[in-house]
DNA sequence: GACCATGGCATAATCAGCCC
DNA sequence: GGGCTGATTATGCCATGGTC
C-alpha cells in the first residue's frame, strides 16, 4: 500500500477537504523512509531554521507544510463548530419551550436551550407516568366490571334453573312492586353521581356500586317492601272481613 | 453571548524497520 | 512470515484570545 493511499483510506471527509489534505501530503513521504534515527524530521517543533543547507531546505518545505496543516485544522474546526450550531438549532426547533413565541427572531442562548430541553424532557416523563395511572386505573375498572357482570349472569342462570315451587312464587304484581321498591330506593342515591361528562360518570359509578348495591342493602329493601306488601294485604283482608260481616247483617 | 482562528493534547491508524 | 516498536499522520475535543 503506498503512502498517498493510505492517506485516503483514512480520512473519510468530505471531497474538498480531501483534496486539501492530500495537498499537503509530505513529498518526503514521512513514514514510509524513515529512519530510527530521523525520528522528528518534520514535527511541528522543527519550523525554525536550521543551519546547514539540507536542514533550511526542509524548514521551507515544514513552513508550508504548516500552513496548510492550519488552515485543514481550521476547516475541521469550523465543520466541527457547524456540527454543534446543527444539533442546537434542531433542538430549539423539536422542543416547544425553545421556540421564539414572536416574529422578531428572538433567540434563545446555547445555555438555556438545553436548560429548556432538560425542563421539557422531565415534562414529558411526568405525562408519561401520569397516563401510565390513567391506564392502569382504567384496568382496574374494567376488571372489577366484568366481576360485577359474571356475578349477575350467574345469579341469572341460577335463577331461571331453580324458579321454585308453583305456590311459593311471587305474583307478577308483587314482583313489580318489590322492583319498583328497588328502583326508587337506588334511584335516589344514583342521581347524586356527577354527570357532567362520560369520565365522572364511569369513575363514579363504581363507587356507587360499591356503597349502595351491597347485598345487604338490597336484602333491606326488598324486607321492607315484603313486610309493607303483608301489611297491605293483611288490612286489605280485614276489611274485606268486614264488609263482608257488614253484608250478612243486612241479609 | 456567539463565532472564529489557533494551538495543544489524546488517540487510533498506518507504515517501515528490526528481531525471532 | 509474523510480532514488536517507534515515527508519523489524521481526527476530534478543549482552551484561549480576539472580534462582533
Amino acid at each position: 500500500m503506498s503512502d498517498n493511499t493510505a492517506k485516503e483510506e483514512t480520512f473519510g471527509m468530505d471531497h474538498e477537504q480531501e483534496l486539501n489534505i492530500k495537498q499537503y501530503s509530505r513529498c518526503s513521504s514521512a513514514g514510509s523512509t524513515h529512519t530510527p534515527n530521523s525520528s522528528a524530521h518534520n514535527s511541528d517543533d522543527d519550523d525554525d531554521s536550521g543551519g546547514d543547507a539540507r536542514h533550511s531546505t526542509a524548514a521551507n518545505s515544514t513552513l508550508s507544510y504548516k500552513e496548510r496543516r492550519r488552515e485543514a485544522h481550521t476547516q475541521a474546526e469550523q465543520k466541527r463548530r457547524d456540527a454543534i450550531k446543527k444539533g442546537y438549532d434542531s433542538l430549539q426547533e423539536l422542543v416547544p419551550r425553545c421556540q421564539p413565541n414572536d416574529s422578531s427572531g428572538y433567540k434563545l442562548s446555547k445555555a438555556l436551550i438545553l436548560q429548556k430541553s432538560i425542563e421539557y424532557i422531565g415534562y414529558l416523563n411526568q405525562q408519561k407516568v401520569k397516563q401510565e395511572d390513567e391506564g392502569s386505573a382504567l384496568q382496574k375498572e374494567v376488571t372489577a366490571l366484568r366481576i360485577i357482570k359474571n356475578g349477575y349472569e350467574n345469579m341469572l342462570q341460577h335463577q331461571q334453573a331453580n324458579p321454585g315451587p308453583e305456590e311459593a312464587r311471587l305474583t307478577d304484581e308483587a314482583k313489580f312492586q318489590v322492583f319498583q321498591a328497588i328502583l326508587e330506593e337506588m334511584f335516589d342515591t344514583f342521581q347524586h353521581i356527577p354527570m357532567d361528562n362520560f369520565k365522572q360518570l364511569t369513575t363514579g359509578i363504581i363507587p356507587w356500586l360499591e356503597e349502595h348495591c351491597k347485598p345487604h342493602i338490597l336484602r333491606n329493601i326488598l324486607s321492607r317492601t315484603l313486610q309493607q306488601m303483608a301489611q297491605e294485604a293483611h288490612e286489605k283482608q280485614q276489611q274485606q272481613a268486614m264488609e263482608q260481616e257488614t253484608g250478612e247483617g243486612f241479609s
